[in-house]
DNA sequence: GTGAAAGCGCTAACAT
DNA sequence: ATGTTAGCGCTTTCAC
């Protein structure tokens, strides 16, 4: 094959040196307009690009993006973090950063668990979306690198992160339920160490009392061991058999929504004439459930790709301020919670508002 | 931070040099016991992890993989790809190596567009799903390294590849149409420019054939721009409003066949009592649609492990042997072809057969 | 079986 | 503004 161009070929060719080639490349100043454009000719010329290799061992700056996730949430049929893993690619893309992914499992001693790419240095910085141990995080630190967190943070480690606005979406959730006239509301949670879900869990309550509306607990359900569908279902059988099924759920995600849903169809409680249903997250299901269900739209995409410019920017200032980024969210009404019919448009296209 | 042991303080500590702990690194032959356990307990004592970007460049094996996906398949809601993709990483994660992800547009000129992790040598092999151009494939056959395509193939390129046993497919669901006393069947497929789906439409004929059964042209709809949903349902309704609306439909794929579905129900066709409906690719939907899809399940992660594994070899062995594997795949029955009620499950959970 | 030395392609002082 | 030079951390001949 065609022998690959480097440096030193762009300098002969430009007959100047190869320093001043990579003054040019780096758009470093000091560099007469006419010289450039030389550099620039010859480059163009022969279809030169820099070694990736070479640069970062110069230079120490991989061009790499390392991405924690949790195996959890990797084997999740749910994409939620496969979304924001997406929206993290395209961002880095757009700033010429690949991004490596890597799972890391739950309960491993983290000292083994320490991903490839810091070991080998071949990352510039670092995203971790979702739980992960605190031990991890700080054997991460050690290696002095920028670490950006998506949808979690811990009580007593401040980083930079990227998360939902848990408190605003449910705020918009229980109000609708209120304004539809429900008064008896209840919750179905799963995993409190989330702090989404505590989160989540706090503001249904504040918001019940703002609203001038009574805290039940045993309409609260907290006490499931993850967020999946089955601890939706198990949480309101539990309520049922218990007599006191309320008239509204809110559950803190998608997926217990619908384990909710389930199990209401199961003891032909119909939704919402029934039972009214709201969920949070808006995973792809969402719209295709029937009756569709209302919940709160998270951008997942867009928090991907929040962390990434982040942690660019921390990479690039070589700073580490702590910023929290706080992303909105928007409240979606369907079926599940709404008695008068909307026109029956059979399954739904596919949930608009992509965000690229 | 602590300072990062190199290859010098490991020979340092074990009083050799730098050369023979490379040997050792590498598991080279011609290395004493006695030297490479001391190397050994200097590597271990040091923790010390070569640099990956160090390697590189003195072996120019950079441990990367490149994964192109075209825009189009990324962007799609159903993760089919994104499932390869991720099955891709697994699977290298397991070979120590990384995958760098990138998509290329399908229209544009391929010189601009060829990925930036190939110009800058920045990766030891490419896999590449779904359709890409053939000009796209030409100009990274320039640059020498090793290609696996998954789930796409040339006419007029033989390159090594990982594809869907679709023939065997659509002849299970055609079969199992048939068995079900279903004599006229008919085809909705899309953009025939995709093999698979051109695979799919003379399996089918085959097969009609074979059972003999009449093949006729007026249920087969193949004019569609892609293999979206709104294909499935706009073909069947071309042919309802034809008065040639099948007792039985196999659809190219799942999307499609739940295009298919929508337009039934919105004309109060029952399905399966009057018309049952096949798809191919068990997508997640699939098992979640009322009622359930029969379909063909495909293993999407399995097919990005292989891809990889094979891969790897080619890498590893230097050698460019073409090898072309074929995935199989598993019929699922579900309610969309078989009158007979199975049991309400309510909303089904996740399918089963995970593939890890 | 082990070591010395060259060099992979680039960046970054430092000189000029 | 441009050139010289010394590495970055490793692999790889080639001696010994």
């Amino acid at each position: 094959m065609k022998r690959i161009p480097t440096i030193e070929d762009v300098a002969r060719k430009a007959s100047l040196s190869i320093s001043t080639v990579s003054l040019v490349i780096n758009n470093k100043k000091n560099v007469s307009d006419k010289t450039r454009e030389k550099v620039k000719k010859a480059i163009d010329e022969l279809g030169y690009h820099p070694h990736r290799g070479a640069r970062g061992l110069a230079s120490s700056l991989t061009g790499n993006i390392g991405f924690i996730l949790s195996h959890d949430h990797f084997s999740l049929a749910e994409p939620f973090y496969t979304k924001i893993f997406l929206g993290a690619e395209f961002a880095a893309r757009d700033l010429n950063y690949y991004v490596l992914l890597t799972t890391v499992s739950g309960q491993k001693r983290p000292k083994n668990g320490i991903p490839r790419f810091l070991l080998e240095r071949n990352v510039d910085g670092i995203i971790i979306a979702g739980k992960v141990s605190e031990q991890l995080v700080t054997s991460i630190e050690q290696f002095d690198i920028p670490i950006v967190l998506i949808d979690y943070t811990f009580p007593r480690k401040d980083l930079s992160n990227v998360c939902i606005d848990n408190t605003g979406g449910v705020r918009l959730a229980v109000r609708h339920l209120v304004e539809q006239g429900y008064t008896d509301i209840g919750f179905v949670g799963g995993d409190l160490e989330h702090p989404s879900i505590r989160e989540r869990l706090s503001a249904y309550r504040a918001t019940l009392e703002e609203s001038g509306l009574p805290v039940d607990e045993k309409i609260i359900s907290t006490g499931e061991a993850d967020t999946g569908h089955e601890n939706g279902f198990s949480a309101i059988a539990r309520m049922h058999k218990g007599n006191r099924l309320p008239a509204a759920i809110f559950a803190a995600n998608d997926a217990m929504a619908i384990g909710c849903m389930q199990y209401l169809k199961s003891v032909s409680q119909r939704i919402p004439e029934d039972v009214a249903v709201v969920g949070f997250d808006d995973i792809e299901m969402s719209s295709h459930v029937e009756p569709g269900l209302t919940t709160v739209r998270v951008f997942k995409e867009e928090m991907g790709k929040l962390g990434v410019k982040r942690l660019v920017e921390m990479i690039k200032s070589k700073t580490n301020t702590i910023v929290s980024v706080r992303v909105p969210v928007q409240f979606m009404v369907r079926e599940s919670t709404v008695v008068q019919h909307l026109p029956d448009e059979g399954l739904r296209a596919a949930p608009a508002g992509a965000i690229y």
